[in-house]
DNA sequence: CCGCGAATTGTAAACGTTTACATAACGTGT
DNA sequence: ACACGTTATGTAAACGTTTACAATTCGCGG
């Protein structure tokens, strides 16, 4: 059942067959009932493969992202998904499970074929041979957006679609600041993620702006999950005097901190103000409702896979990141600290 | 950059660098320099494209599922993975948002070579002409298997990886039975999700069996979402008298019903008690930790995507549903009712 | 140095499309 | 009915691999 087949039964050439599938229109009323009956009798299906590889276009496209089930990327696949519909392309999914993977192994995807272009919404170690190499032999730089993540250096020549992490961190701690608290502990991500880090260089700059002093001890690495959060807010807790504000450097990890300042017997934000980055659809359900810094997640991920489209059909989409606002929503997880901190 | 020309550079046919890239134990070590030299030199990559054109093989496996970013499905997709990365298949991703699609949508990817296999972990509506018209063609069954979801009759010559989901529920439901509670509130999923129907049967049957009447008032459609199960509970918490514990048919619904328990004032599991079915990462962390009932997502992963190998490479892998064990895990959520309950 | 089996390499066809180009059929105005 | 421009169809090559089969080379015992 190929193309051959439906044209010998048809009574007409595979090209008439080939145009009847791609543009009808192209094609004679009466030829067009000839071919649709030959291909309904055989049950005939086009070979997807054999015209990817004719047209030389996979119309794939791997996200590669730290881990699904991560309600944060929910939105931001939905948005990559809606162009991605639009434009006719597959989504293949690629998790990192917070490993840092060479940047070389995603192009390569490119290169060999496997698909069109690459979202990265994880953050990469920096490239061995690298796609300056690669372009010495001919290649253009492969269709490589990043989305959500800060840009390494070494990657500066690829686009990106984020909010400003540092900015955002920077508001969300002075808005601890103005509620009267002096000393924020912070939970960090993996220092892998230049995006969490960039969360941590706002922090430290609110605090600097406010003339607050930060202790070593109150910067604790969550891990970007849940337990290494709990951890975290452990080590925090037992700090004397302890902090009486937690900024998390994301949700997940704030849903982990609030946990154990629960178990340790303390009332949020009563005690200890937690406040939290992405509103994910949890953080208003939490007990109290969680105060967190919103991402326009499928903005990005449009914005993200569209951008992308372009640079696969050869359009030039320059290099500058685009930033996407962010907007600070405060819930009930902070307040003023205790009588006795002021 | 094609094989032609690294042929051409090392002075070998086309044959030897294909066989150089595909077993390279069968070229002599003298004609393996040559080539590897020629391929270093020219930058050249394989063209995944023409490759699996050529062998008829996508090395693509869909995964259906009805939300990313919903933390139950991490596991599932960890196991399958770990099979793929093994047998060297990529992993597409679609969303269904909740809404089914037609059977037949499915097996045309197959059919038209899309990709290799289906894994099914999303309910689908009955076909329209059905594997059977397409089988008068001369095609095999599409190898397809469901994971998680129960399968539908017409599609019980498909196997499947699942937890016997009625008798977990109905588990569950003798547990809070047990506990001494009457009655019981469900919240039930989507009429279209087989999976929670289920669940409910296990309800219903469980409470049948410790001889308690079922209010038809104390089951509501949580929607499969926060906020359905929000609405959900509610109502539940509405009726008067009310119940005095709730089932949920997954975590996500109960972390929203959860939510609505306390908005009102009520205590858990003092004042109702609550159970969830999946046991996700934040049953453990939720306040008061959930009582819920665990599946071996991993494992139906791995055992979901195994079976889908086995069936694309023509073995004959049955069609009997695959039970894997499930465990309740009793935390803080349950416990007796209130004394003047009782 | 010859001959023989095994190991290695080369030749060329095939996979199912799409598409440039050539050819044929059509419809229109005269 | 003719010629002409337009539109529809056919012919055949090409895309980059893999692989059956044929041809060559190798290693080695005689």
């Amino acid at each position: 059942m190929s193309i051959k087949e439906v044209a010998r039964i048809a009574g007409v050439s595979t090209a008439t067959v080939s145009r009847y599938l791609n543009s009808p229109e192209h094609v004679r009323e009466k030829t067009r009932k000839k071919v649709q009956e030959a291909i309904r009798s055989t049950g005939y299906a086009p070979n997807t493969l054999a015209r990817n590889f004719r047209r030389g276009k996979t119309s794939l496209v791997v996200v590669v992202l730290p881990s699904v089930g991560d309600p944060f990327f929910e939105g931001v696949m939905r948005g990559i998904w809606r162009v991605a519909d639009a434009e006719g392309y597959s989504i293949l999914i690629r998790e990192t499970q917070f490993n840092t993977h060479e940047f070389d192994d995603y192009s390569e995807i490119v290169f060999s074929k496997q698909a069109d272009g690459i979202i990265l919404l994880a953050s990469t170690s920096p490239f061995t041979s690298g796609p300056a190499e690669r372009a010495g032999h001919g290649d253009r730089l492969p269709p490589i957006v990043i989305g959500c993540e800060t840009v390494a250096p070494q990657l500066s020549q690829f686009p990106s679609v984020r909010v400003d992490n540092a900015a955002a961190a920077a508001e969300a701690t002075a808005h601890l600041v103005q509620l009267g608290h002096r000393r924020i502990g912070f939970i960090a991500g993996l220092q892998a993620s230049l995006l969490t880090r960039d969360r941590e260089q706002g922090y430290r700059q609110a605090m600097a702006e406010a003339g607050l002093p930060v202790a070593d001890e109150w910067i604790v690495e969550g891990r970007q999950t849940l337990d290494g959060a709990r951890a975290a807010a452990r080590q925090l807790l037992a700090l004397s005097p302890r902090p009486t504000a937690i900024f998390c450097a994301n949700d997940e990890m704030a849903m982990g901190a609030m946990h154990e300042i629960r178990r340790a017997g303390l009332r949020i934000p009563q005690d200890i103000s937690v406040i939290g980055f992405d509103d994910i659809r949890y953080a208003e359900i939490l007990d109290p409702p969680l105060t967190t810094v919103a991402q326009p997640t499928e903005e990005i991920g449009e914005h993200t896979m569209r951008r992308l489209c372009r640079a696969i059909d050869g359009g030039d989409i320059g290099a500058e990141p685009e930033i996407v606002p962010h907007r600070l929503v405060v819930r009930e997880s902070t307040a003023a600290p205790p009588a006795d901190e002021s």
